[in-house]
RNA sequence: GGGACUGUGGGGUAGCCUGGUAGCCUUUCAGGUUUGGGACCUGACGACCCCGGUUCAAAUCCGGGCAGUCCCA
């Protein structure tokens, strides 16, 4: 077919990957575009209900790690969000004020939420009994972003889930930074076959108000990083500034120790999208399709209702281990239908005609196969198995991408080189706290990439010194351009 | 933050320079014939981003706004 007659995606994703991005999520109905208000987007069921399958997903083991759910104000009273002073001076550029009613006091479209959890720990935890507390919300933060919107990877709104939680030690909240990129790792990682670098920010780069922030960084298809969930240790200075106390064991007043964590569905979408997707389009993990199989009736005139009947046979069985629907469609030819569900990232596919009818087996595409290959199935307990397997391969290309992309550099030139060729550098760093960023500038200035911290889980010793001011190298890091 | 470009039925586009009849492909709708990789025939609906200016006359020229894309910091 001529590709200005195609309805499917014409762009390449290696070739021009933003062009490609654009025409899938909108040819896939993932979002619509057409509203048309700066950095606010449309989501479509298709796309709504992937997000709200990783949503389910990251309930599922929050919970299972004590958290519980709450509801919390889409708004902040001025008051309440300038308490903490780094964190007001990092949001504060950001922030979509509501006019409110002469008298009464300004309101923030919350941004994030540090600064509503806080006074109501204040008011929740008495005693070290209460502790730890463990809460999570799911929502959607403002922030007047004023560099250009990109649909779902940024935008002035965005869904997400945010983790707040206080403990009685310091020890016990940076147990919960670590607990937290266990769960990116779980979700991200093992569910979604997403892989991703935790890295501890810079200084320079950290979360407004926190002592520190472990992001997850995963790569795009054009070599930049895009920064997924991050785990921040607030330390006491949130408590302090609300006056967020409890009793310890002694009898004695102690600041409560937070933590916040925030997964964002519909950048985690983005990753889905642009890392499994291919040329056809979209590649869903099974976790999060909405539609795991789909069955396509395959009929003349004369066999139609009784390949009908079978097919929803099938459907009724398969029902029981699988999400499946059958497309009964009467107006659209099977090819019209593969091609449709194919873009749409449907895992896997089974055809029911005449042969498969008589025969009694089942005709299997799978999304990541070659056009027109398939599989004859007869026994249909043998899908759970394709399925997990097709989830690990889409996981194992992902991994073995990532790993091919960084590269040690020892000097600045390499450095460059990597970078120009959308690779990530791993480098001996002198410093990663203040008296580094003269060598971050440099980086940042002359080759044009940032400096994203470094391994969050895990120590890594530098071989030698600073590959930029040649002084003592106290730390490894990892240089890319990013989104 | 700086720059370039763009906005025409639901989608993709022609027309814009040189002002005057909005053309094509696709989708959608109705009817019929079809259905193993994007079916065919017949018919129908549907558009110049918004505000202002110039002009007898604006999709076209000018100004502003809104929105989007790309490139650079």
């Amino acid at each position: 077919m001529p590709e200005e007659f195609q309805q499917g995606v014409t762009a390449k994703k290696c070739e021009n990957f933003s062009e490609w991005y654009n025409q899938v999520i909108q040819k896939a109905e993932i979002v619509d575009l057409r509203l048309g208000i700066k950095g606010f987007i449309v989501i479509r069921p298709w796309g709504a209900k992937i997000i709200e399958k990783i949503y389910d997903l990251y309930e599922e083991e929050l919970q299972k790690r004590g958290h519980q759910p709450t509801i919390m104000p889409s708004v902040i009273p001025e008051s309440n969000l300038k308490k903490e002073s780094d964190h007001i001076k990092g949001f504060t550029p950001e922030v979509f004020w509501l006019e409110t009613p002469k008298g009464s006091e300004r309101l923030a479209l919350r941004p994030t939420s540090e600064t509503l959890y806080t006074p109501m720990f204040a008011l929740w935890v008495r005693s070290h009994r209460d502790l730890p507390m463990k809460l999570y919300q799911r929502g959607a933060v403002f922030r007047l972003d004023t560099k250009a919107t990109r649909p779902l990877i940024r935008g002035r709104e965005f869904y997400w889930i945010e983790a707040h939680d206080a403990f009685a030690t310091k020890e016990e909240a940076e147990a919960q930074v670590q607990e937290d990129i266990e769960m990116t790792e779980k979700v991200l990682h093992q569910q979604l076959g997403i892989p991703f670098l935790p890295m501890k920010r810079p200084e320079w780069d950290k979360f407004a108000g926190a002592e520190y922030t472990i992001g997850s960084d995963v790569l795009m298809p054009d070599g930049k990083l895009i920064q997924q969930p991050s785990t921040h240790l607030m330390g006491q200075k949130f408590s302090r500034a609300f006056n967020a106390k409890f009793k310890n064991k002694d009898g004695k007043e102690e600041f409560l120790w937070t933590t916040a964590y925030g997964p964002a569905m519909s950048r985690i979408l983005v990753s889905i999208i642009s890392t499994h997707g291919d040329d056809k389009g979209l590649i869903l993990p099974t976790s999060v399709a909405p539609i795991e199989i789909v069955i396509i009736p395959i009929y003349t005139k004369k066999n139609k209702k009784e390949i009908l009947e079978y097919c929803k046979k099938i459907k009724k069985k398969l029902e029981k281990d699988h999400r499946v629907h059958l497309d009964e469609r009467e107006e659209h030819t099977p090819g019209r239908k593969f091609n449709e569900w194919e873009l749409k990232g449907v895992p896997l596919r089974v055809e029911v005609g005449q042969k498969e009818m008589e025969e009694q087996t089942l005709t299997i595409f799978i999304r990541d196969m070659k056009k027109r290959e398939k599989i004859q199935l007869k026994d249909s307990k043998k899908l759970k198995l394709l399925k997990r397997e097709f989830d690990e391969r889409l996981k194992k290309k992902a991994e073995e991408k990532l790993k091919k992309s960084i590269v040690e550099c020892k000097t600045k030139e390499e450095i460059k080189k990597a970078i120009r060729n959308g690779k990530i550098c791993k480098v001996n760093w002198c410093s990663t706290a203040k008296e580094g960023v003269p060598c971050a500038e440099y980086i940042e200035k002359n080759i044009n990439a940032d400096v994203r911290g470094t391994l969050g889980n895990k120590k890594e010793t530098p071989s030698s010194n600073c590959v930029i001011c040649g002084k003592t190298a106290k730390e490894v890091v990892y240089i890319g351009r990013s989104y």
